[in-house]
DNA sequence: AAACTTTCCAACCGCCTCAAA
DNA sequence: TTTTGAGGCGGTTGGAAAGTT
């Protein structure tokens, strides 16, 4: 019953590769190749080694192709991009970035990249607080966020007026007095372009903003079912070189914030640049990924996957393919 | 220069899914 | 149908390197 027995743990070497094992490892996987059995092919190549360390070398550090070193502002922007959509699913983000691998963007984001954010975030605390009603019901007790993915230009917003839903509807360009429909299953929110971007909107509870930026959410914070909820964290919450102002609001223990990308991006060489690059972020490189696959995965990227009906709600342009690469990803996070 | 702290990253650990037996 | 291992993944850690006092 089961295979065979994996390598003697007992028997095997750990830690620091030597110089001797990497040229032994990669010469017989460039001879040989893996045979698509890492478990044995230690003991073909000679190595004391599990073939899980193996794998692992190979992979990190051997294989051809390998990027190593500084990360570039475009490598930057992807990483978060897709950081913010689909969360840390490193081996799905390193897909996209060639050369990269997961355990690079992986230590590149906690030790790097996360910090580099937070030093561009303000303190929530020093953010305005809202008078304005919660807009999700108290008995929401998960980490909700709603997601679309924004063409940089023109700003474009469902035809059908309908924003549930995981397909890529028809989008129109919407005009500086069309509402954009922020969705959660429980609450369409109506919200004109103007009121998203003047300083004197009158809209309360809903503060001025800029310039794009990006929130980050950690995984499920709370429970449904004994209703305790943890609070926002300061370190899920990440921005974009750039952006002038925030908005959000506390009320009833809950936050709220709403964040929206701008198309102005007047040239600065610097974090605020989504989409500068024609090919765009997705695309144009050879991945195990298709665009196909990320746009479903982000479609799913939530809590309790994609049919469930808090979902996260994914739309585009009906042209797919150019609107989703040089896109933008807006997310809303309700209720942590 | 030494002691201490922080940063970085290679590698390990443990969990999950899938498939072989 | 059940058990078990392989492969894959994300989280974590240990120690080296770099920075600071």
């Amino acid at each position: 019953m089961g295979r065979a027995p994996c390598c003697d743990k007992a028997n095997v070497k750990k830690g620091p590769w030597s110089p001797e094992e990497d040229s032994k490892l990669k010469e017989y996987i460039e001879k040989y190749g893996t045979g698509g059995n890492w478990i044995a092919l230690p003991q073909k190549a000679g190595l004391k080694r599990c073939g899980k360390s193996c794998r692992l070398r190979w992979l990190n550090y051997l294989r051809p192709n390998i990027k190593h070193g500084e990360f570039t502002d475009e490598e930057d922007r992807l990483i978060c991009s897709l950081f913010a959509s689909i969360g840390s699913r490193w081996s799905i983000i390193a897909a996209q970035l060639p050369g990269r691998t997961d355990n690079d963007i992986k230590n590149y984001w906690n030790t790097k990249l996360k910090k580099k954010l937070m030093a561009m975030a303000p303190p929530l605390s020093s953010q305005k607080k809202s008078t304005a009603p919660p807009l999700i019901p108290s008995s929401h007790h998960h980490h909700q966020a709603l997601v679309s993915l924004l063409p940089s230009q023109p700003y474009y917003t469902p035809s059908n007026k309908s924003l549930i839903s995981n397909s890529f509807d028809s989008f129109e360009p919407i005009s500086s007095n069309t509402p954009l429909h922020l969705f959660d299953n429980n609450n369409l929110i109506q919200i004109q372009e103007n009121q998203l971007f003047s300083n004197n909107n009158s809209m309360q509870g809903y503060y001025p903003m800029k310039d794009n930026f990006l929130t980050f959410g950690s995984e499920q914070s709370c429970s449904s079912s004994d209703g305790s909820c943890s609070q926002i964290k300061q370190e899920d919450i990440g921005f974009h070189q750039g952006f002038n102002y925030s908005n959000g609001f506390e009320e009833n223990n809950q936050k709220f914030m709403l964040n929206y990308g701008s198309s102005d991006r007047g040239g600065h060489e610097s974090l605020n640049q989504w989409s500068e690059k024609p090919n765009g972020y997705f695309g144009e490189i050879a991945s195990d990924y298709s665009l196909e696959d990320v746009k479903q995965l982000i479609s799913c990227s939530n809590i309790n996957g994609c049919n469930n009906e808090n979902n996260i709600n994914f739309f585009s342009s009906t042209d797919q393919e150019t609107k989703l690469q040089d896109s933008k990803v807006m997310y809303h996070y309700f209720n942590y």
